[in-house]
RNA sequence: GACCCAUUGGUCAAGUGGUCAAGACACCACCCUCUCACGGUGGAAUCAGGGGUUCGAGUCCCCUAUGGGUCACCA
């Protein structure tokens, strides 16, 4: 906050603003044109990372061939920006620090409004949100609409929904129903004043300049830079409209010229420097050296600059993001620095990979529909089946806390950066399975029912009046097996629920496998003739296992496993062909849970007209 | 191409110079068993390669290779 200290070479006749502080600072606002301001600005060192000593930029602009630019930093100011009347410092006073324990991480997402949101953007939400809440801090939505292009109408409410489905939830920023906090607009399209003030201000002192290359000229660059094999861009010497003088720029201005506003960077990439990262410990990079656009033709800002200016005035303690911000850190570095604001603590992530035939790739949003959220919703997973899962694969310590305290909830594990992973993992859809199964299998039967009707309202229209008219049976179908000491774990998620339990209902009830090897058609007839003759509903499962036992035995086949597999030539097959003839008449498969579970919901008429279709089918 | 990041079994990974390199998922076999699932037992399977430093290296250094990312008035 306390950034310009008064240089030691001034008189007050140099300074041409001054502002009194709200925390009672002699703040003071001075132009580049004539006084040494590097000292002040450069000379601060950050808590996180800390730029080399930054060479001196010129008291006065000057050309490439070493010509003195005219130019007063204010008129030009006021020329670019003539409708800002705000300082920085009204900013500073209109969003200030947090109250908040020096723990407190205050943390944001920043999802542009494209309507789509994949497994990769809740990783790191998940990370932000664990670093908040769990240190009494503050989550922020913040939505990066600076491009029309992408805009989708509309798509606010998809990620809001989506990022609330699988429990990221927010304290302040953009919600169904309005803006919440004190440090919005949480749209960045309404932060236009905000960017263009600071951009106001970079002009003054000097550090931006407008720039009003076309595409095709920038091409040209480009293409000249690639034939000397330089690195392209637009930088140094290439960074032509660095030259402009005053009046060169009014006449564009004045003439309608678009243009666009540039950093001038002072960067020497040939430098190296450390930075700190919280997830990565340290990354080395070099210092910037590009003229980044700050602001577009239209006045909105770039990623680069909105991202320093909202986090700053935002109070954002921590930046979760994902490693391809790391390319692009130094011009951030470099904004926070000639800003004389004290920089995040960033937290690069490595990407969710994706196999991609026999190579691993980022997780894209075009190629890669199925990894979408929404996708995940329309399937039906369970957000805290997903939410355990992410947690396994941000934090892998996190299995093992959870095998030593299985009762304790997620919440109560202690997140951490440094546990996360610098390298890329592969998303593995069989183990988010097998954790679904276990998270299933601690969900009460009738929040699984419930979760299963809410879902077939919305993406199985057929199914949702038949599992409302038959909630009972259907907690009875999905209690099946998991009272014992070694509890059933069928259930993974929605579809594949609905696949499972398909059978009990007629609507849905199909003989999908075929008869055992070792039973043929006439085989099957007698048992099921046995079967049917001997049947009786009030039976208990003793008595019910009995009745199949004296069936196997007196059509010639091995009560036990063990018998048929020493002389399998002595029988006709083996108990477990006769229960599963009855099985595929009584549930279409093969394979199910206990026969007499099933048929105890399925009740004494179903089951009954189920044996003799299946009879009648047998020929 | 330049720059950055990464590299322990099929996958996620523990490991921070010193017992036979944890564990989980998946896979295979066997056991349990009316099928499946669950559970149990066992198995196969990893330090990318090469140089150093050291009494000793998955761990430190260098080189190479491979993979990923970035190089926009997109985020």
């Amino acid at each position: 906050m306390t950034h310009w200290s008064s240089g030691q070479d001034t008189t007050l006749s140099r300074w041409n603003q001054g502002f009194e502080s709200p925390m009672g600072h002699h703040w003071i606002l001075q132009t580049i044109s004539e006084t040494n301001w590097r000292s002040s600005f450069f000379s601060q060192r950050h808590a996180f990372g800390s730029l080399p000593e930054t060479k001196e930029r010129p008291a006065k602009r000057v050309s490439n061939d070493d010509k003195e630019i005219n130019m007063d930093y204010n008129k030009l100011a006021n020329l670019l920006f003539p409708d800002i009347t705000k300082s920085v410092a009204d900013y500073e006073e209109h969003y200030p620090k947090r109250k908040l324990p020096p723990e407190a991480k205050v943390t944001r997402l920043g999802p542009s409004p494209t309507g789509f949101i994949h497994l990769g953007n809740l990783y790191g939400a998940f990370a932000d949100e664990r670093l908040a809440h769990q240190s009494g801090g503050v989550f922020i939505l913040r939505i990066e609409d600076t491009d029309q292009k992408r805009k989708v109408e509309g798509s606010e409410e998809v990620v809001i929904k989506a990022l609330d489905y699988f429990g990221i939830h927010f304290d302040e920023g953009a919600t169904l129903d309005g803006e919440k906090g004190e440090y919005g607009p949480y749209y960045q399209s309404n932060r236009v004043a905000i960017y263009q003030t600071v951009a106001k201000h970079l002009v003054e002192i000097g550090c931006a300049y407008p720039s009003f290359a076309t595409a095709e000229e920038l091409d040209e660059i480009r293409q000249k830079q690639e034939v000397q094999k330089l690195v392209p861009g637009y930088y140094g010497e290439w960074a032509l409209d660095r030259n402009l003088n005053y009046e060169d720029i009014e006449t564009k201005i004045k003439a309608g010229e678009p243009w666009v506003l540039r950093l001038l960077s002072t960067g020497d990439p040939s430098e190296t420097m450390q930075v700190e990262d919280a997830i990565r410990k340290s990354v080395q990079v070099h210092p910037n050296n590009m003229d980044a656009v700050l602001l577009k033709t239209n006045g909105v800002p770039t990623y680069h600059f909105a991202h320093v200016v909202d986090d700053h005035f935002m109070r954002i303690t921590h930046v979760v993001r994902g490693e391809e911000w790391l390319s692009t850190l130094p011009i951030h570095l470099e904004l926070f620095e000639i800003l004389g604001w004290d920089h995040p603590v960033y937290c690069h992530t490595a990407h969710l990979m994706k196999m991609d035939g026999d190579t691993k790739r980022k997780l894209s949003k075009r190629k890669d529909p199925e990894m979408s959220l929404s996708y995940y919703a329309e399937v039906g997973h369970f957000p805290a089946a997903v939410r355990e899962y992410i947690i396994t694969l941000a934090n892998s310590n996190y299995e093992e806390w959870h095998q030593a305290n299985p009762e304790q909830p997620l919440e109560e594990f202690q997140f951490s950066l440094e546990h996360m992973s610098t390298s890329g993992a592969l998303f593995d859809m069989n183990k988010l399975n097998d954790v679904a199964k276990d998270v299933l299998l601690k969900t009460s039967e009738e929040d699984i029912a419930d979760f299963l009707i809410n879902w077939a309202t919305r993406y199985k229209e057929e199914a949702a009046p038949i599992f409302n008219r038959d909630r009972d049976k259907l907690i009875k179908i999905l209690a099946i097996g998991r009272d014992e000491k070694k509890p059933r774990k069928d259930l993974e998620y929605c579809q594949q629920i609905f696949e499972f339990i398909s059978y009990f209902f007629d609507e849905w009830f199909t003989i999908v496998d075929e008869l055992p090897e070792n039973v043929n058609a006439q085989a099957a007839r007698a048992i099921l003739t046995d079967y049917l003759a001997t049947y009786d509903q009030n039976d208990d499962n003793g008595n019910w296992f009995n009745k199949i036992r004296d069936i196997t035995e007196k059509l010639g086949y091995a009560v036990k496993m063990k018998d048929y597999k020493k002389h399998p030539e002595d029988y006709n097959g083996h108990v477990g062909d006769v229960s599963t003839v009855v099985r595929l008449a009584v549930t279409g498969r093969r394979n199910s849970p206990d026969i007499w579970t099933i048929q105890q919901i399925l009740g004494e008429k179903s089951v009954l007209s189920r044996l003799q279709t299946y009879m009648g089918s047998l020929s």
